[in-house]
DNA sequence: CTACTCCTGTAGCAGTTGCTACATGATAGC
DNA sequence: GCTATCATGTAGCAACTGCTACAGGAGTAG
């Protein structure tokens, strides 16, 4: 493994703490390399333009916090779909996972300007955490998992981007009625 | 009314229907001017900067998009949650209100990384939507409607999310697995 | 010792950004 | 007719953008 190779890794993993940290608002390559403990020259040898480095930040991001979601899910967990919800909006409601779930929002809309990498990476994550959450899901026989785990997603994306307009006692009530909503049949 | 405030107004108009057609993504100056018909220097004259531009052009993008869906549903309209989050995707979903669902979620992103005008509009637009839909909830009693309102608003919105990262043929079955879980208990 | 590849810093280019200084015509009040 | 405000065009500035050309040091193979 060559330097290069190293300091690509290395780059990478400062440069996911720096996504979670700021979303995507301190991009430039300058930015970046700033941030990454390197000059902006150096980031442009590791890594060859600003998509691939921005590819390679994100990916593990997602990666990392795909990682922190699973581990709170023990394996071979099969929930029903009303209480998967709840899980899922506990588990990204709490601090770590919410600066996620606020970069992965401006992921997406990068992705709808139509942006790269954003819009390679967000279909492929968001491909991968379809798939993940379907099959984690226990259904009634007949129902399709892709197509109710996307629901799931829209809700927890949907409450993620409410939060960003929203006080935080507002999202409290309103995770405190999507219980009453589940729970009152 | 001065030349100044008519083409105010005239030059807003344009701008609402450029942003529907192409979202965040040609926003500087020289596009907008480029867009509404006048150069950039009088975009400047008849607005105080950039962000007042933007702000004019999305406020009534807005307005217009809320009459939209105020038209749809008749006045003194009550529904309970369930019907109203069918009636609310169907309407969300139909090809004029999905540019302005995309646009909507650009504008949050903005707001996430604290651009102006966007935080001080997105915050603006969400609690006016939450307003009116809280108006025409009909609830159990003890439920909060503004709360309610909250998660329903998620549940649309997800779905635009999702829907920038998804297939039309994954969209559709996201919907009907929604109707499903609507419909089943 | 030489040549060659890998690594890294300096400097800068061409394009875009938001915004502004300045000049000029038009129009209107007196 | 004179002055003052309104309206509009031309030109440009300073900052930032992604990216690159060039030079030089450092180590390594022959």
């Amino acid at each position: 493994m060559t330097i290069r190779d190293q300091q690509r890794e290395v780059v990478a993993g400062r440069l996911a703490a720096h996504l979670l940290d700021t979303g995507l608002t301190q991009t430039s390559l300058r930015q970046l390399a700033k941030a990454a403990g390197v000059s902006d020259r150096m980031l442009l040898y590791y890594f060859a333009d600003k998509a691939e480095v921005l590819s390679a930040a994100t990916t593990l991001v997602a990666a990392q916090s795909v990682g922190d979601l699973a581990g709170a899910i023990p394996e071979g967990t099969r929930l029903p779909a009303r209480q998967m919800i709840l899980l899922a909006v506990q588990l990204t409601a709490g601090p770590q996972m919410r600066r996620f779930m606020r970069l992965w929002v401006e992921m997406i809309a990068a992705a709808a300007k139509g942006e790269e990498p954003f819009v390679t990476i967000s279909a492929q994550v968001m491909a991968g955490f379809r798939q993940w959450l379907a099959d984690r899901l226990d259904l009634p026989a007949g129902t399709d998992p892709g197509a109710v785990a996307a629901v799931i997603i829209a809700l927890i994306d949907g409450l993620a981007l409410v939060d960003i307009c929203s006080t935080d006692a507002e999202m409290l009530a309103a995770h405190q009625a999507l219980a009453g909503l589940l729970d009152g049949t």
